[in-house]
DNA sequence: CCAAAAAGCTACTACCATTAGCCTTTGCCG
DNA sequence: CGGCAAAGGCTAATGGTAGTAGCTTTTTGG
């Protein structure tokens, strides 16, 4: 009985693997077992449970995210980096279905989600500094931000535009009309 | 052994009210049979699978949205009809956010879902006419807004939004933002 | 070098979808 | 009115799922 060497984060990247290879419904402990070459119930050596599973899955996957949306944003400003972080969403989510499915839409409701959830909201918020917000159009301007960005990959993704073709131009009308809605900056 | 007298339509009323009082993550043929009164697999004389059982939930959730948006829109013109259309759609979801889980999102690819997915589309279009778009601007018009109802909607339904006030204000703002991206009508 | 913790395993339970095959009710036709 | 076939229930069984219990082996730390 050679011991497989797993740990949580190993068992976490094996979760990423079935998402990305099968969808998010083929997450299955057996799935994830089979990958890691181990019996099932070996897993709950490193995690309590499938829903456990799918909380560290969701905090991999929110972190990513908010990388990209740090890498996007750095070294641009105003207009220009609203703009860069609404196609790296887009990109993301268009790159890996699957991992974007299995992200919660609520993170800051739940403890282990949150700080990860917070990540993103603080580029989203140091990109929208330059328009000097009061708090309360602060939210209003980050929520309709989350409104286009979310509600237009996540259609994308599941196959929810009828059409391919032409889907660029719509999201680059969606964000010009975003950044319409906002209020002249110095 | 007297007769329940079920039928398909009756097994997916069953279904809805499973969902609406357990959440759609508890529809299985177990709780749908029990609700039923039957024993699980009695109800393969009338459903040939869960998955045949989702498809059907999924026309009777498009067909009753199509019905609120018709409703919605009825004796209005316009912008007026627009944002009808609009509320229309958060209040359904808020008021069935189960229901509005069990939707699929790309009816279009389905062909029993087709013929209720369209029913919505062509709501959306009347409600377009006085703006005469041409095909690819209507094309990209409708995209935008169910981009803006959908997101919103799936945002709030999934308690995606960390404080709960001011979302009135927050989906004013997107109509508006919206009706401001379309060219001046007549 | 040994003891204890960590990490595997098998065996088991309970629940799920689905199939097979049986039995009773219902409705139709002679 | 009789009977027969179809329809609509049922129980039993299969294979897949999450999760638990308890055992064995490996690893590690004193």
């Amino acid at each position: 009985m050679p011991r497989a060497g797993l740990s949580t984060q190993a068992v976490v990247q094996a979760a990423v693997e079935v998402i990305d290879d099968d969808g998010v419904a083929a997450l299955t402990l057996a799935a994830v077992a089979a990958r890691c070459g181990v019996a099932a119930p070996s897993l709950y050596k490193h995690v309590s449970s499938l829903a456990e599973l799918k909380t560290l899955l969701g905090v991999r996957v929110l972190n990513e995210l908010a990388d990209r949306f740090a890498a996007a944003a750095m070294g641009r400003s105003g207009a220009d980096a609203i703009t860069a972080l609404m196609h790296a969403y887009r990109a993301y989510v268009m790159a890996h279905p699957a991992r974007y499915a299995a992200m919660p839409v609520d993170p800051l409701h739940h403890p282990d989600l949150a700080a990860a959830g917070i990540r993103q909201l603080e580029v989203i918020q140091a990109a929208l500094r330059p328009w000097q917000l009061d708090p309360a159009d602060q939210i209003h301007t980050i929520r309709k931000l989350r409104v286009v960005a979310h509600g237009f990959a996540s259609l994308e993704s599941a196959g929810g535009f009828g059409l391919p073709e032409d889907l660029d131009e719509t999201y680059r009308q969606l964000i010009a009309t975003f950044l319409d809605s906002l209020p002249a900056h110095p």
